[in-house]
DNA sequence: GTAATTCCTAAACCTAACTTTAGCTCAAGA
DNA sequence: TCTTGAGCTAAAGTTAGGTTTAGGAATTAC
């Protein structure tokens, strides 16, 4: 057993399949705070392996890290996560899911029209709606088609 | 009218909403290619505002600019596309579209069994599926859980 | 007790998809 | 004609989500 209780970096790694590295960056990125044992080492408790498991299927569903943030912010602070806790905001994230299939769906249908005349005409497709945030990368403002009617 | 025919990449711009940046870094990317006027600037073909528009509807669905320069392949380079042209190649696009709706119906169908029993069980849940690309980005192998029973 | 692991931090690097900047040329209008 | 607005290229910068590297320090294994 270790000098200070708790599991290291390398043995959480190896518990969620996670690198080390990507374990120090949640760290900076505010999703996950290990206390650090006498020799400054991280030191995690057994429930955050199941805080990364979170983690990493909210990524999944395409939610950002500050999002998951979020997320995870709904879970108690002053305890550990119970299943309940656990089961309340994996439901914020069924929502979440659920509005990114719809705006697919939407997207679908929308195709289909275009499809359907053959035109491709932008107006009609989905792209007018600024909800979409399927987009999921990139920088800078892209204004999404002022018009292009092909004239 | 300009000295040479065809729209300039401002006017193209325009007519699209892209940045000017980005309609030249389509063009580095293999999406488009101009001829250039006497004076070196580029010309475009009205065609091409339909073939900008196509691309940023298919990165709505999610695909790569190396993707999209794929399904652009299949339109006919000795002559401007059709409708019947455009239609052939947005089906492909409903077919991606389809996968990307199943696997996230999937991941659905899993959250809900891992809700249920409240305890996020990962062997359970959707991310043993190594099918599922809808994870955009970030580089190198972020292999997809070893194992994370809790213990 | 010492060698081999593991861990630490800070900083640089990576990819995708662009944007910004710098310095210069082309084109269009009065 | 001359000025101003577009366009050109090449290179560097940006964001997200990490990885890699460098140079030490702490742990663990023998």
């Amino acid at each position: 057993m270790p000098a200070s209780e708790g599991l290291s970096i390398g043995a959480l790694a190896r518990r969620t399949g996670l690198a080390v590295s990507a374990i120090r960056y949640y760290e900076a990125q505010g999703l996950i705070s290990p206390w650090r044992n006498p020799g400054g080492q991280r030191r995690y408790q057994r429930a955050d392996i199941r805080r990364l498991s979170f983690v990493m299927i909210a990524q999944q569903f395409g939610l950002t890290l500050p999002e998951i943030r979020e997320v995870l912010a709904g879970l108690p602070d002053n305890r550990t996560p119970t299943p309940a806790d656990w089961k309340k905001i994996s439901q914020g994230l069924r929502a979440h899911l659920d509005q990114r299939i719809d705006t697919l769906l939407r997207l679908r249908d929308n195709l289909d029209g275009c499809i359907g005349c053959g035109c491709l005409s932008l107006p009609k497709c989905a792209l007018y709606n600024p909800d979409d945030r399927a987009k999921a990368h990139g920088s800078g403002p892209r204004y999404l088609m002022g018009d292009a009617p092909e004239g």
